[in-house]
DNA sequence: TGTGCGAATGATACTTACTCTCATTATGAT
DNA sequence: ATCATAATGAGAGTAAGTATCATTCGCACA
């Protein structure tokens, strides 16, 4: 199974799901149908979506049990929350079942896309990141570097 | 706590004020009175605060005022609102009333410190985002690089 | 300095993203 | 297959943020 998003998910569909299975069961967690469902869902999407997103594509998920297990996997490492579009918190695979990438955040519409830089650069942020993390008492786990503005649809708009 | 204020603000507190009422005007709003304590609750605290510290910092002013005026201090320009801690949004002063800077994002307790980094890597962070944004049709606002993590309060926890 | 018009205020009602509760159902180990 | 335990889902509940509107204030002009 080939498609575009190969070029961001290191991971075929199947090791996905069994890197999924795995972070849930270190904590303790069922992979269970929702569960696997709600991955699916946000598999299939190939870029952050927020929770009526979820909802459309997969009928079937209570909204509750989608709040609650899109917290499940973020506890897990398996999502990340992504705050920055007004109204609705987006979600998307966490690293490393998503290559690491930042945002593009539309400050019109909240739509965010997905960007890559390269590693060079990323490699200069993380050293300088944690020099001054070091110099707070901060223990860091990762990083976010969104651009904002506005996105070509709202661009002339 | 010293007054590392300066080291952040080039602006002296006058000339802030200058600035805000400008930057009001230009957008036919009103530089009131209500307006210039919501300023001053904000340099006050000298970093971040959330709608509630403001309240707490200035209690003659009502949470509706205070909900629109934030509203009216960003569409100006003057203020950034920070959604990444959960719960409540921050709000802190616009570049350039602020030098620009980063943030240390507590993923406990949600607290929110400035940091800079050096002009270099500042300058290599906007080449690449730029390239990048040129690419996907996308008009550059500003960007945020912020790290996520422990800070040293809640560090061992 | 006084007058008038439109913007700003603030108390309150409202919206809604998200969480909690709990009886029922599904899951995985044995 | 059975059982203990975790997960589900429908609905009630919470709280951050927004809309409403009568009153008050700020600014422009006289």
């Amino acid at each position: 199974m080939t498609s575009s998003r190969d070029t961001k998910s290191p991971l075929s569909t199947s090791d996905l799901h069994a890197a999924v299975s795995l972070r849930l069961a270190h904590h303790d967690y069922r992979y269970t149908r929702g569960r696997r469902r709600l991955v699916e869902a946000i598999l299939a999407a190939g870029q952050p979506v927020t929770l009526p997103d979820i909802v459309v594509a997969a009928p079937g998920l209570a909204p509750s049990s989608v709040y609650r297990n899109l917290d499940v996997l973020e506890r897990s490492g398996v999502v990340n929350r992504i705050t920055a579009g007004g109204g609705h918190a987006y979600f998307e695979f966490a690293e490393p079942l998503l290559s690491h990438h930042h945002h593009l955040v539309c400050v019109d519409c909240g739509s965010i896309e997905d960007v890559f830089l390269d590693d060079e650069l990323e490699a200069s942020v993380d050293r300088s990141l944690a020099e001054v993390a070091g110099r707070a008492g901060f223990t860091p786990l990762r990083h976010s570097l969104d651009l904002h503005g506005r996105c070509a649809g709202c661009g002339s708009g």
